[in-house]
DNA sequence: AGCAGAGAATGAAACGATTCATCCGATGAC
DNA sequence: GTCATCGGATGAATCGTTTCATTCTCTGCT
């Protein structure tokens, strides 16, 4: 007992030195754990974690001691700990290709409210869209136990096994926004081609006829379902698609500004662009300022996404609206109920997209059709 | 011996036939743990610790035969076992008030790609301006014993026991962007006071003389600070600053978008405006549309981030850029250099902000001066 | 041959929690 | 008075690592 306390003076005063100056905050000596709580409130460590746990084999007399303890050191328990004897934590591992496009942050802060509504927390990484990264990101944190997996894919990265993984010990997967064929588990998505499909048909009502498209990366799910939309729409309208008329880019604005340039020097220069998402379509705009043409006077825009600034450029551009915040919220909200045991069978969530009609589109200046 | 093996093959058994279905991946029956890595290459654990932790004292063929087994069974070993055995884990808690705001998802792309390269991760905690969410996560997170903090606090929380608490468990803490005026420790951020000084000379020098101030809000450093610049380039310049020309604002679009209406409604209305951010500016040009406005023509615009939309904007928006993945860089390399063991002094990092001039400014059109 | 010393390897203890079989003590029934 | 019962409380075992004092095994020297 007395080394005991020795052994613990001594670590105190050498973590103080460390830390030069810091006053020390007075009842909390340093981080109390539980054997420090059933000491003071004279119990067994069982006990405190019983009283933890809120088991109700506790009588309020011992329960009352302990949570004054609690209390009293300011005591917290180690998710550390926790989870190791659990083996499970609180955490939801969340991976995105790129954070920096808009689009990822508004899912995440969906699956941030809902994940912190109920006590879990969000580990976020970001991929980069390279599929080693995301691989090394995939392998460690699986040894952290997270409760879930949230996951976009990189667009090169179709392998399921690292996912598959997760789930064989034990944490829930859900695939966001881009879904691996192959992947049979619980996804929430939004259907990617019925929003292209819409906002090319919009296009065709317009009147337009040279109807161009900047396809995402076509490896990506959500890229290649937005091209089928696109080409759909315009088969049914039995309009043709030009050599060049469809071009493949990232989902960035540089990516956007560069192919955007390529369609807009073609001989028959399109009188409509669908672009694979906001960001691209903010690239074409910028393309179309450079080359001294007016959107949409000479050029409509169309994009997907609906990020916040697509309110803000001018013209304010017409877009698909995917509601990234639910896609988000629902993705974390399916970890929940299945940490807590949820045993239904694979869900599958489509959210439906919605055109958003701003200034980007109107219908075409008279000009000659394609033949 | 042998009742260990008996009981390694129940576990193995009743977790398989949990996750139905889920075909096992040939070699990995599960997670394996270092046990199974020291028996397999016939030697005791702590030689494959000293393996996995590149001590010297260990001969080649163990070495190879641990590396083999390590290589057969696809070990990963546990970062929750390591954490709580080290007291602490590779995790860099960030904890920003808005990932929405395209300002933090650049600074933790910044801090990402440090973290990353340097074998740390990202704990993304998105705080909501709420300084009671704030301290939900600091106390919590914690006890993760996470390797650093890095933390851009809310507006309204000047508390800083919580981040000392991190300090005396070990974890170094990096405050960013808005530095509590009683924090003494780490730090970074960029001169706003500079940055504002600049920009509104620089509306002076372009022949402003009504020129207002969307300032973010006054509890945050950076706010007040931002507001500090512009009023000494205004008194330095011995130009007025009329009632109601300074407006507070949150940082973001709706507010800015308001409280720009109520400048463009003054009797006197400014011919520039500056705002604390490039959200507020965006706001600020919706405004401008709404009234019928023209910018610059009528009224000049200028920001502060600039952001990457602040180029697609209409007109691009003239603004302080402040760097912002620089500075999440520089915080995750604090945090790198603090666990290698690095003692040095107190590291407050300054950045200087440039101003990009792009369109959204330009001389005011001759009309009266304030009287 | 005997021994010192160095280099390798071992294995028990520890980190902070949960879990569960066991034990304790009071109550009630007979 | 004895015994079964049961609600509470206990404490050892466990999770997967690292650490370190100890032991083992050589090698080389006298």
């Amino acid at each position: 007992m007395s080394t005991f306390h020795f052994s613990v003076q001594k670590r105190f005063i050498g973590k103080a030195e460390e830390i030069d100056r810091v006053d020390l905050v007075p009842e909390h000596p340093l981080m109390a754990t539980i054997k420090e709580i059933a000491r003071r409130a004279g119990v067994s460590i069982g006990t405190v974690s019983n009283v933890l746990n809120g088991l109700p084999t506790v009588r309020d007399a011992a329960r009352k001691r302990v949570l004054d303890a609690i209390e009293k050191l300011g005591y917290e328990p180690s998710l550390l700990g926790r989870g190791l004897r659990k083996d499970k934590t609180n955490m939801i591992v969340v991976i995105v290709p790129d954070i920096t496009n808009p689009f990822f942050p508004g899912a995440v802060r969906g699956a941030e409210d809902i994940a912190f509504q109920n006590g879990f927390r969000l580990v976020l990484c970001n991929s980069d869209n390279d599929a080693t990264k995301e691989a090394t990101y995939l392998r460690e944190m699986r040894t952290y136990r997270p409760s879930g997996l949230i996951i976009v894919p990189a667009s090169l990265s179709q392998g399921i096994e690292e996912a598959k993984a997760y789930l064989k010990a034990g944490s829930c997967v859900v695939y966001m926004d881009r879904i691996p064929t192959k992947w049979k588990g619980d996804s929430v998505t939004s259907k990617h081609e019925d929003g292209a499909y819409a906002a090319t048909k919009y296009l065709i009502g317009l009147g337009h006829e040279r109807i161009a498209t900047i396809a995402g990366p076509l490896t990506s799910p959500s890229g290649s379902a937005r091209l089928q939309g696109f080409r759909r729409a315009m088969k049914e309208a039995r309009l043709r698609v030009p050599p060049g008329y469809i071009q493949e880019a990232e989902f960035n604005k540089q990516d956007g500004h560069e192919k955007g340039k390529r369609l807009l020097k073609l001989r028959q220069r399109p009188s409509a662009v669908f672009a694979a998402n906001d960001l691209v379509a903010f690239g074409v705009l910028a393309a179309l300022r450079e080359e001294g043409l007016h959107c949409p006077a000479d050029v409509s825009v169309v994009g997907f996404d609906n990020l916040d600034d697509s309110d803000v450029v001018v013209p304010a551009l017409t877009t698909v609206d995917q509601f990234a915040y639910q896609l988000g919220a629902k993705a974390a909200q399916i970890v929940v109920d299945r940490t807590r045991g949820e045993k239904k069978s694979v869900r599958r969530i489509l959210l439906a997209p919605e055109l958003r009609i701003k200034e980007s589109s109107a219908p075409p200046a008279a000009k000659g059709r394609i033949r």
